[in-house]
DNA sequence: TAATTAGCTTACCTTTAGGTAATAAAAAAA
DNA sequence: TTTTTTTATTACCTAAAGGTAAGCTAATTA
């Protein structure tokens, strides 16, 4: 029995399934952005496995999140897309990307301000408060 | 180098530094609830190990998202709490654990919650009662 | 004297996540 | 005939997460 299978009456465990994995935040939010095909997933996602991208398809295929639709012709063509479940997952994952960003810049400015000054930064202060 | 000082430059993957753990969303959503000491959290998490959630409170301690308080007394006294940084992960927290209920219940699984801290679901009722 | 308490730390182990690389199907194009 | 293309699957390996259990501090209490 696989983590995913556990913990399934738990909210916070239950959610952790879809948005833990390394790639499953970048997966969802490029397919909300557009069905993609495989390979297209793959190129906009560098560094992701194809062991990883299959495995995390599979998976929300399974779980209802995402869609699978495949066009019979050679060389195959399949395309991905969220379902009305994926979507609801959006403004979760919309959240999580926002935090980190902000939180990044917040991160990067506090760098830059280590090495400044702090009587220019009580200036600065001063002049943000009036 | 550990999984947690990479990709800083990617939001999402910074974002997933505190709450893809295990047990990081339920010790900071418990620490929104209260500031606590080390055995209360133990307490209210059961299944959570003292090494793991040492090593979780040194992290957020060391991000700024909690600040330690220490009594120096015999028996130790330590009191955590989050701290302004922290306190913004709690709407992001918030609609994941969210999200994480209604989907539980969408699925009408009859699985049972007994795995969910109690504090956890009665908090979530009362958010969906208010 | 020995046990108790809170808050850790450490060593060791198992499980899981994720990466690498080889292989396949299947027909069209070179 | 061989190569190319897309969408996979599989075996194998490493690294990371997390669990188990023991021990430590230092004063108070039984």
């Amino acid at each position: 029995m696989s983590q995913k299978d556990l913990y399934t009456g738990c909210p916070v465990q239950h959610a952790r399934k879809y948005i833990s994995g390394k790639w499953q935040i970048p997966i969802l939010w490029y397919l909300k952005k557009q069905p993609s095909r495989f390979v297209e997933l793959k190129n906009i996602l560098p560094g992701i496995s194809e062991k990883v991208l299959t495995q995390e398809l599979r998976f929300f295929e399974a779980s209802g999140i995402i869609e699978k639709e495949v066009y019979t012709c050679i060389p195959p063509k399949v395309e991905y897309r969220l379902t009305s479940q994926g979507l609801t997952l959006i403004p979760v994952i919309q959240n999580i990307i926002q935090w980190g960003y902000s939180h990044l810049q917040e991160e990067k400015a506090n760098r830059s301000m280590r090495s400044t000054p702090v009587s220019i930064i009580t200036e600065l202060e001063a002049i943000n408060n009036a």
